[in-house]
DNA sequence: CGAAATATTCTAGAACC
DNA sequence: GGTTCTAGAATATTTCG
């Protein structure tokens, strides 16, 4: 038996707070997350394989039986307009895919960052002025406030990136010490042929870091098990 | 079963003639009209008792078995959008009923004076709003393309460190096969006492996560000796 | 209660084919 | 002209001071 994972894609754990105000996220989004995340509906409604967008791989299913479970009606485009003014995308032709920044498996706690677009609330007096440059100005506010928070998350994922990467090399000095000098299975390459994280792309250079500390001492006497 | 009505409302049958010269109907209309005039699947859609309009009864068939038939989609919003752009009207909140006073039972010949909306034409005085928010479009694209780059950036960062996690998460689990139960190391202890790389800020959760589920594990192996 | 926020419905805009 | 995706607009409904 294996032991329990050490991570799961968590609400990121461990740093600064959001960059907007938060409050409770609406309704739609913790009811959306929930429908998404629950695994028991996974034929129905998933996410998508690295959790950062969804699929509906059966409106039919979903409008009828899941949509009224959480919602007060049962129509997939209901559902799809929210989704619209939440700003979710669809992301291809084919299939009911659709993504949000702030939409991701395990973070849930970044909800609180999308914003729903507001309801023109015009006075007439105001209109003639606003009328020419409202699309403008909406879309520079909305850039500037997700560039920002952009900016707040690569922050924060990298210091948790470099945090791990240190971690990871000091469980690899620990089991050097710890693994005898007679020992005969090369784990990292165990490691490596298992590894089932990789995209294939980006993964070359975190690998040879780790294997340039030192696989020579790496061997271990279990080999027959393996 | 009522007679069909002696009169109907049409376009200027007996006022004004008809808006523009008419050939034959869009295949939309036709297409449309043979599906509704179908009996055969009148349990799927059909007209009104007066065939004064029709009414989609079970949407999900409709949409995919009758749809194909004659359309080169199966999507139900498709369709609907359709029936928008030719001035058809819902009738009825509860069940999908759509109205047009050209669309009647038996009167195919109508369909000609049904009208295509337009799509939207820029008059020449739109043009001058356009161009007065030019100098907005500039700052515009900076902060698009300043956002696409920090999405990418967030991207790639997302994913090496979901690569390192299931990395880590895999040394850890050939440690955990390697070690014996007569081990003798505080193997996370020592980790978290000679740790060097954080900053002090954000690290705990990360190594709060660690700790909680490798310290678990080597209690009790260790218990006998501590 | 009443105003604001959110949800639901129906229709339209716009890009692309 | 057709198909798709997203948004506008009008009501409902809910939330909250």
């Amino acid at each position: 038996m294996p032991p329990p994972p050490l991570f799961h894609r968590s609400t990121g754990d461990s740093s600064t707070p959001p960059p907007a105000a938060r409050s409770t996220p609406p309704p739609f989004l913790t009811k959306t997350y929930k429908l998404v995340d629950d695994n028991s509906t996974d034929d129905v409604i998933s996410w998508n394989d690295d959790g950062s967008s969804f699929i509906v791989w059966n409106p039919n299913d979903f409008a009828n039986h899941l949509l009224p479970k959480y919602f007060k009606h049962n129509n997939f485009s209901s559902f799809i307009r929210q989704l619209n003014t939440y700003g979710f995308k669809k992301v291809v032709p084919d299939r009911f895919e659709f993504v949000n920044d702030c939409f991701r498996r395990g973070e849930e706690r970044l909800l609180s960052d999308i914003i729903r677009r507001k309801v023109s609330p015009l006075t007439p007096s105001e209109e003639e002025v606003i009328l020419s440059s409202r699309d403008k100005a909406i879309t520079n506010a909305e850039l500037i406030s997700e560039n920002e928070r952009l900016r707040k998350e690569n922050e924060r994922i990298r210091k948790e990136l470099s945090e791990i990467k240190c971690l990871c090399n000091r469980i690899y000095v620990m089991m050097s010490n710890y693994v005898k000098s007679d020992g005969e299975v090369d784990l990292f390459g165990v490691i490596k042929r298992e590894n089932g994280c990789s995209d294939g792309v980006g993964s070359s250079s975190l690998f040879g870091a780790l294997m340039s500390v030192g696989v020579k001492r790496l061997r271990e006497e279990n080999e027959g098990e393996a």
